[in-house]
DNA sequence: TACACGGCTTA
DNA sequence: GTAAGCCGTGTAA
């Protein structure tokens, strides 16, 4: 059905000033609003592409509401100044949307967009966006109210939920409460629980009127007495519905989409400094010939489609399924895009052997020509291929991957970038899916134009992005020699999965609900009362009110802090603080990781599946997540025993391997500062080296403290340390932390030198590199982030990025080796540092030292790399 | 129901 | 001091 938004520009500016910080140019003049306003109106066009907008303003003067009653909005306070000297700004910037905007002195916004909502909703759906709730007045069967910031829509049935009332008694609703920002008096004393209750009773303010004398109470008083404040109040909070038509808008059909002027736009969103606003590129209308996309839902179709498709050299491919994971769903809708004139969707409601054949068609491409496929995020779309047909794309790009390597500080979903890059306002998935339970039962015609869109967009983003890195050499063999082929081995190691411990997981967590249990009871007679240990906040006035113990530091927003280094220093003040120390420690272990962790487990595999993300991190590392498996406890006593639940399938042995000290060899490697290189080079330790020179002692006398002392300065340099973390780290005075660090460098000279060029070239370039060529964004010159901590993410980025490159060629030769050994050996954890494999026992040690090997021979640098190898029944090393 | 915050886990 | 993700609480709306 036809659908327009109504957009309440109004509401859009005042939740754009407040809700977002203070934002200017470099030149002084304010734009936070503007920015907001730009913000949010793009993303509701994105949301709703291809649908009709208005929208509308408030234009001030004398209304009838005023007229009525002076007061109304009397308490509003003025509007700040640095909002009045944008509102012009944003009337002239949102002409550039290319939309109908309707605005009328002397009449309030509501009332407009009431008149035209309810004309509107004679033609179709009518959509209103806005924050307030005063609209839910208008909503029925065909007008809905969209509040973007809840990203949310309120039908007929969300009013009743939210609110316990109907839509139409929404009016009678506010002329009871009254509204406190409009100055609506309402019933004094009458609040949500009793309007609701009333009319619920009642139906309606007049029936509530006609039987005033059956309510009893002080409340039934009140209203009894402002019968006339609930009167006036109607009038006041009735939206207009039937106002003159305004001008400039169509009348007998809704008016034409969104025409964004992207050239203007941009040269606005350059002027006030708006960067994330401004497309990437702005496309040519002439370089996006027209395009078609074809629903295949026949045999004879998918003939024609197929012979046409096994014409083409460059294929992009975007299934739709059923579920995010492969082992849970199948594939519904396959979108296949090879050419620029041309998408086709696959599916059918009726044939399932048509998706079937498709997917053989695949099978047999993939095997035997010489296609190159495109898609985006392929560990997706590779995880289903792999479990129904078994077979993946030897050619392929992930144009993810690709954005990715090219700019790593952008969003890199397909929507956000076909929208930048494109001008392709392309649907959600949600708003396609709508309130259907699964995408197998979204209307083809639907399904086939979103699909054909998602393979269309990931065709042209392919040429577009592979045009980019073969301007960019490096660039392009960090993507073809380290990221993309990369793909699939992690999602290898997502499907296989690891193997948990029930049993000890179940102990474990009942083990740790006991004490949790004995220890709160210990703490509640300390405190003299129970309370919510979980609650920062009621623990907060524990220790600071009733206990006066001193307030040793405070959190960003100003609160006195009450974590772990603080209590540790208040551990003397108060035998109630080691307490909360072991609370913490152990629900933390509770809640994150035996509760959370048994969920988990997937009801046919009894494995834990994680996901890997390999755009998600700045600096090329991996990130882990739903669980996240690279953040099992290790440190602690009771940690250790939940990494001992992650287990071998029975034959196997989980083998571990680790780099040891990879940033600090490769810090001696990038800054070749002779003492550190040699130390590495004659196998010294080089903690106790380090300590010697700052205790200047020689190395045999140096003592644990010391070289304990010594590795923290060590793992500080990596960090981009400075006197005052150091100093807090180890609870010294800053004076002392200066010295170590001066001492360190004099040490180290070659390692200053190094830190030096890194923040010069950071400055210089916004980005640093890592050994393979892969760039690290460096964000210099945010303004809350003083430019000391984008120096030190310009120390740290070659360290960690080019360690996680190692590991990352490591996986790729090491996935060499064992390919064809799969029932022997499988890759299934990867830690940053470390790889964890199941292996079968009896090949287990050859294994690990060919795999040691292999890690250690991974690139030659000035300094040789070492790894740790583990073999044991679980992955806490104990058997 | 969604989001920010405080806190805590890892490399 | 770098880089991440998740939990429970409290609040926004």
């Amino acid at each position: 059905m036809a659908q327009v938004i109504l957009v309440d520009g109004t509401s859009y500016i005042f939740r754009a000033f407040h809700a977002l910080p203070r934002l200017t140019t470099a030149s002084g003049m304010n734009t936070g609003a503007i920015y907001g306003f730009c913000s949010m109106f793009k993303k509701l066009l994105a949301d709703h592409a291809n649908t009709p907008v208005v929208l509308f303003f408030d234009a001030g003067g004398d209304n009838f509401r005023t007229a009525l009653y002076p007061e109304y909005k009397a308490n509003r306070k003025e509007i700040p100044p640095e909002l009045k000297e944008q509102l012009t700004h944003i009337y002239e910037i949102a002409k550039l949307f290319g939309v109908p905007i309707i605005t009328q002195f002397g009449v309030e916004a509501d009332d407009l967009i009431g008149t035209v909502a309810a004309h509107y909703a004679q033609l179709g759906e009518v959509f209103i966006s806005s924050a307030d709730k005063d609209f839910c007045q208008l909503i029925n069967e065909k007008i809905y109210l969209e509040n973007t910031q809840e990203s949310r829509v309120l039908t007929i049935k969300g009013v009743v939920e939210k609110y316990g009332i109907n839509p139409t008694q929404f009016i009678d609703y506010l002329a009871l409460i009254g509204d406190s920002s409009d100055n609506i008096p309402g019933v004094p004393k009458v609040g949500k629980v009793t309007a609701v209750k009333w009319l619920t009773q009642y139906g309606s303010l007049d029936n509530l009127i006609i039987n005033q004398e059956s309510i009893t109470g002080k409340v039934a008083e009140s209203f009894r007495a402002h019968t006339q404040d609930a009167l006036l109040s109607r009038q006041l909070a009735t939206i207009k519905r039937d106002l003159p038509w305004p001008d400039g808008l169509s009348y007998d059909a809704y008016p034409a989409c969104p025409a964004l002027d992207l050239g203007a736009l941009a040269k606005q969103y350059e002027l006030y400094e708006f960067k994330s606003l401004i497309p990437k590129r702005v496309p040519e209308k002439k370089e996006i010939p027209p395009y078609k996309i074809l629903l295949i839902d026949n045999q004879e179709k998918l003939t024609a489609a197929l012979r046409d498709l096994s014409n083409q050299s460059i294929i992009a491919i975007d299934l739709e399924t059923t579920s995010l994971s492969a082992l849970d769903g199948f594939v519904c809708g396959i979108g296949l895009c090879g050419s620029w004139d041309t998408s086709y969707y696959i599916a059918s409601n009726d044939d399932s052997e048509l998706i079937d054949r498709a997917l053989k068609w695949l099978l047999d491409a993939f095997t035997n020509s010489n296609q190159k496929w495109i898609a985006h995020n392929w560990k997706f779309d590779g995880a289903f291929l792999y479990h129904f047909i078994k077979k993946l794309p030897c050619h392929y790009a992930d144009t993810m991957l690709m954005s990715y390597i090219l700019k790593a500080e952008e969003k890199h979903d397909l929507k956000s970038l076909a929208f930048n890059y494109l001008n392709w306002p392309l649907e959600s998935y949600e708003s396609v899916l709508g309130q259907h339970d699964s995408f197998k039962n979204v209307p083809l015609d639907k399904a086939a134009f979103y699909g054909g869109s998602d393979a269309a967009a990931t065709f042209r983003l392919y040429h577009l992005f592979q045009h980019q890195l073969d301007e960019n050499p490096t660039l392009n063999k960090v993507f073809n020699q380290i990221d993309n082929p990369l793909v699939f081995i992690l999602m290898h190691m997502e499907l296989t999965g690891i193997q948990l411990d029930l049993e000890l997981i179940l102990t474990l967590e009942k083990e740790l609900k006991d004490s949790l249990l004995k220890i709160s009871q210990n703490i509640y007679h300390y405190a003299g009362t129970a309370f919510n240990i979980n609650s920062p906040k009621q623990l907060r006035s524990l220790l600071f009110t009733t206990l006066q113990l001193p307030i040793l530091r405070k959190t960003p927003k100003g609160d006195p802090s009450t974590d772990e280094d603080v209590l540790i220093d208040l551990k003397d003040s108060h035998p109630i603080i080691s307490l909360i120390l072991e609370y913490r420690q152990l629900e933390k272990l509770r809640s994150t990781y035996t509760f959370s962790l048994i969920q988990q487990i997937h009801a046919k595999t009894k494995r834990i599946h994680t996901n890997y993300h390999q755009t998600g991190t700045i600096t090329g590392r991996l990130s882990s997540s739903s669980p996240n498996l690279q953040n099992i406890p290790i440190k602690s006593q009771y940690g250790r025993k939940i990494r001992q639940a992650f287990i071998a399938k029975p034959g196997y042995l989980l083998l571990s391997l680790d780099y040891s000290q990879i940033e600090l060899r490769l810090m001696a490697h990038f800054s070749n500062d002779s003492n550190l290189l040699n130390a590495y080079n004659n196998q010294q330790d080089i903690h106790i080296r380090t300590a010697s020179n700052l205790f200047d002692r020689p190395l045999a006398t140096v003592t644990d403290q010391q070289r304990q002392l010594a590795k923290t300065v060590n793992f500080g340099l990596i960090y981009g340390m400075s006197a005052w973390g150091l100093a807090k780290q180890l609870h010294i005075s800053r004076e002392q932390a200066q010295a170590f660090i001066d001492s360190y460098f004099k040490q180290y000279p070659g390692v200053k030198t190094y830190t030096e060029s890194m923040k010069t070239f950071a400055a210089e370039h916004g980005y640093v590199t890592t050994l393979s060529g892969r760039r690290i964004p460096i964000d210099i010159k945010s303004k809350n982030n003083p430019s000391q901590n984008a120096f030190r993410a310009a120390i740290n980025g070659p360290l960690q990025g080019t360690a996680s490159d190692l590991i990352k060629l490591a996986m790729l030769d090491i996935a060499k080796e064992i390919y064809s050994h799969q029932d022997e050996i499988e890759l299934l954890l990867q830690v940053h540092d470390e790889l964890i494999f199941e292996v079968k026992s009896e090949f287990a040690e050859s294994w690990a030292k060919k795999i040691c090997t292999l890690m250690e021979s991974v690139l030659a640098l000035n300094v040789p790399l070492k790894v740790n190898y583990q073999l044991h029944l679980n992955w806490g090393f104990v058997d």
